[in-house]
RNA sequence: GCCGGGGUGGCGGAAUUGGUAGACGCGCCGGUCUCAAAAACCGGUGGAGGCGACUCCGUGCCGGUUCGAUUCCGGCCUUCGGCACCA
């Protein structure tokens, strides 16, 4: 850092013999954030600047950051996170909204239980620590939280409302408890999320994850399936990109349900399928493993032993492995037949562990000519295929459109016509109905883990469970609590298991699961509204005052999990009345990651840049202003280090302009109407930059106004202007500059700066004069010149001439304020 | 395999209702100041050719539309993400 240094200090060196003296000039009017940074942080906390303002008149606005998960330090992600939403907060502050800009902690989950286990420390201890070392790093870089509105989820006073959430859900059907397979880590003894496992790994211990069958408690976001994809549409403020993610995981699919009988059984076989236009094509039927018919179907056949064995395979399987597209398909005959309602013909049922059992009904009729997946079964098992729609029959299933043949009097349709029919025939003959089928599933919450919001439910032996009464609530996390077993603290915990049922009054078993740390973060930019509300989760008027967030700010890798939770409670509580909006998040920012040597950022990797480094260096401005300056907001941005020095260089560039003597930048002769002209231009980039998360354009354009000031001069107000408009970037060096000036109230109290759009026109422009296309000349004019001008001095211009020699003009093109094309051809 | 975003100087990146490609910053080169350096300030900087005025080439590749294409259309290459047996 000894570079760095020189560089803050400015240190004059004098060689004398081999000795080097150093001493610091003493310049008491140069750019020393350092010195003033702290000042300031310091008057806007006593005079409480960043606090929300109470309902007026004034439209609102609320900017959001995702919130942190609070490991003690930040990083540079967070650095970039933060300072996109605290620019935005403070240009809508000054443009007279009155902004909701909060902040909190995500502060529950495994880290903390693992610190717990390794340093023998309290979870809850570590994380109010870990608080308090990374509020203090945001509150040293300026941002502009209004901290009387935390929210912190590890606390009782947050996590009690996710139980009673909880409660208010469950009372409605959308929290169930049902067995399910799942991901299961031996070693850490809980389940995983599926974005926890990692090529089939656990991402803590990298020991294969199995599968296995647990009761677990579900939300039924599957209800708002359809409601959830077609919210989406109004959501015109998030990335394409985001959306059609969401799209995807939801997975709507329209097709039809088919009944099927089995032969000599009296039950009948369901199927879903999406291409009822192929169903003359059925050649076999394959159900998955685990499908409930298929233990009784093999029953007393030659082929109960080998399916058994098949089956017990199949479920050893990871979900990774079984969803694997590549994998070789195998599968096995069951000794069973279904009837196809159309031709009367029995083909064989088979089992396979391509077909899933939590999709649909966990049964596929196989259509080998027309579907990739059965075609490569049943080319490995010499199963028949037929063919249904022209142009099948080659190395591969067809499965275009096309005309239908081989079906009945359906033959010589289109197929896309005859899919619709069909599908009304179905229904007409009662083989089936129309179905709309999701691949959305139900959202797991149940965490085998301490450091969780416990679910508030007893078992009790004679009434079952029992959800707790909410006057019970909070159920807390017991204190007096061991780390040193392997699995849930928490069942070693006597006084927190034995309880008594609230129904009965007898003894009774508290549920030990606790929930996902999704749940908390799906709801607390509600609780942002009225974070110390102790009779509810939160106001209801509050909540629509505030929502919804006008623009929220994260990482993309949410897009699917976090946003589509959040979108799923906002909707179920707004179902339960406790607020009236639809979609929690107006307009939605993924921005890029912050990459160094172009990798992301990482310890492993040991390219990281520590936050405090910079500010210690540079002062927060600086750290800032890069991060804004050196990339387009959704893209990555690459770390630099001579980036950041050149950051450095320009705030320093507008401290001396504006703090030096008046006369050494005083404006030049003549130049005021362009002084005026370049002020009014640059607020209206400014303005219109920052509007469209144009942060880099918009500081470059500031970087124009120094430099034309650096040039030509400036003015009071020119500086004053300058200030203003760099204040949302750069927040202490324009406070520190404007109290220079001599004002007494915070520059971030101040308006923004109005452009005058008569002051923006250029009278004099610069116009092209093309040959063919080609640049030839370009000339000085009046904005407001004629065509018929222009081309008098174009044909003026020796330059034009040259190419016009032995050529005859076939015909001109004007463009106003642009140029003049002059096509020719040779004579 | 499917879906989506990118490919512009030495580098980060500007500019698209089609109209001066390379704003701004970094780096580099030169100048002023200094005994010297740093800092600061000023100037230059896409490539090739030419003493020069200038000329030609140039936005991943190939074609098309147009007076004019980084921008629009068609076909590729490449890279980074996401999803991936969902019937």
């Amino acid at each position: 850092m000894a570079v760095t240094y020189a560089l803050i200090f400015r240190f004059e060196t004098t060689f004398i013999g081999n000795v080097i003296l150093v001493k610091q000039r003493n310049l008491p009017m140069d750019y020393r954030p350092l010195e003033n940074e702290e000042k300031w942080i310091h008057v806007w906390a006593k005079e409480g600047l960043n606090k929300t303002q109470a309902h007026s008149d004034k439209p609102k606005y609320y900017v959001l950051e995702m919130f942190p998960y609070p490991s003690g330090k930040l990083h540079m992600g967070h650095v970039r996170n933060y300072t996109l939403g605290d620019t935005l907060a403070r240009f809508k502050r000054m443009q007279g909204f009155q902004v909701l800009h909060p902040m909190g902690y995500d502060s529950l989950g495994l880290p903390a239980e693992n610190a717990a286990k390794a340093h023998h420390i309290h979870p809850e201890t570590w994380t109010l620590a870990k608080i308090e070392e990374m509020k203090a790093q945001q509150v040293r870089l300026g941002f502009s939280y209004d901290w009387e509105k935390e929210v912190v989820t590890c606390l009782p006073t947050y996590y009690r409302w996710n139980q009673w959430l909880f409660l208010q859900l469950y009372k409605k059907g959308l929290a169930y408890k049902k067995k399910a397979p799942v991901n299961w880590c031996t070693p850490c003894q809980t389940v995983l999320a599926n974005e926890q496992v990692e090529d089939g790994k656990c991402w803590r211990c990298k020991t294969m994850v199995t599968s296995k069958e647990l009761e677990q408690w579900f939300f039924k976001i599957t209800h708002y399936a359809d409601d959830l994809l077609k919210g989406l549409d109004m959501l015109s403020g998030w990335p394409e990109k985001v959306r059609l993610m969401q799209e995807n995981w939801i997975g709507r699919s329209e097709g039809v349900q088919i009944y099927f009988q089995v032969q000599n059984k009296p039950e009948t076989l369901t199927i879903f399928t999406t291409r009822p236009d192929t169903v003359y094509g059925i050649t076999y039927m394959v159900l998955a493993p685990e499908h409930p018919k298929v233990l009784e179907w093999v029953k007393d056949t030659p082929y109960e032993s080998d399916a058994l064995a098949y089956i017990k395979k199949a479920k050893q399987k990871t979900k990774i492995d079984r969803t694997d597209a590549k994998q070789k398909k195998e599968g096995m005959f069951i000794g069973q037949y279904a009837v196809s309602p159309f031709t009367n013909e029995a083909v064989p049922i088979w089992i396979s562990d391509y077909v899933l059992m939590d999709y649909a009904q966990g049964a596929v009729m196989a259509v080998p000519a027309h579907d990739a997946r059965d075609f490569e079964f049943a080319k490995m098992y010499n199963l028949p295929m037929k063919i249904v729609i022209e142009g099948g029959g080659g190395d591969e299933a067809y499965t275009q459109p096309g005309v239908i043949i081989n079906s009945d009097s359906y033959t010589g349709m289109s197929s896309l016509e005859f899919k619709a029919l069909i599908a009304l025939d179905i229904e007409k003959k009662g083989f089936g109905k129309k179905h709309v089928q999701f691949r959305l599933r139900d959202w797991l919450l149940s965490r085998q883990r301490y450091w969780g919001t416990p679910i508030p439910i007893v078992y009790c032996e004679a009434c079952g469970p029992v959800p707790v009464p909410e006057s019970q609530l909070p159920i807390e996390l017991p204190k007096d609590v061991e780390f040193k077993w392997e699995g849930n603290p928490l069942d070693h915990s006597a006084a927190f298991t034995h309880t008594l049922c609230p129904t009965c009054g007898k003894g009774a078993r508290r549920e030990t699961d606790t929930m996902d740390t999704f749940v908390d973060s799906s709801w607390y930019f509600l609780r942002y509204c009225s974070p110390s509300d102790a009779t509810q989760p939160f106001s209801k008027n509050e909540a629509n005052a505030w929502l919804p967030v006008d623009q929220y700010i994260g990482g993309v890798e949410h897009a699917v999990l976090h946003l589509l939770y959040a979108r799923f409670f906002t909707r179920a509580l707004r179902d339960l009345g406790l607020h009236d909006v639809e979609e929690p998040f107006q307009r939605l920012l993924t921005q890029g990651m912050v990459i160094k040597d172009g990798a992301k950022m990482s310890k492993s990797l040991g390219n990281t840049v520590d936050p405090s480094v910079i500010i210690n260096a540079y002062g927060a401005d600086t750290a800032r202003l890069f991060i804004l300056f050196g990339a387009p907001v959704e893209r990555d941005l690459e770390w630099s280090d001579t980036g950041v020095e050149g950051s450095f260089r320009f705030l320093g560039r507008v401290f001396r302009l504006c703090t030096e003597h008046r006369d050494k930048y005083a404006l030049q002769p003549n130049k005021e109407r362009e002084l005026q002209k370049q002020l009014h231009k640059t607020i209206q980039k400014v303005t219109q930059d920052i509007g469209s998360f144009s942060y880099n354009t918009a500081i470059s354009k500031l970087m124009e106004l120094v430099n034309f000031m650096y040039m030509n001069g400036t003015t009071q107000q020119g500086v004053e202007t300058l200030v203003l408009l760099l204040a949302p970037f750069a927040p202490f060096i324009s406070e520190e500059l404007w109290n220079c000036f001599g004002y007494k109230s915070s520059v971030h109290k101040a308006t923004w700066p109005i452009f005058d759009p008569a002051l923006t026109v250029d009278d004099v422009i610069t116009m092209v004069i093309q040959v063919n296309g080609k640049i030839r000349d370009s000339l000085e004019v009046s904005a407001e010149i004629t065509q018929e001008t222009l081309e008098k001095a174009a044909l003026e211009s020796e330059k034009v001439q040259k190419f016009l020699e032995k050529h005859t003009i076939i015909k001109k093109i004007f463009v106003p304020k642009k140029l003049l094309n002059i096509v020719v051809k040779p004579e």
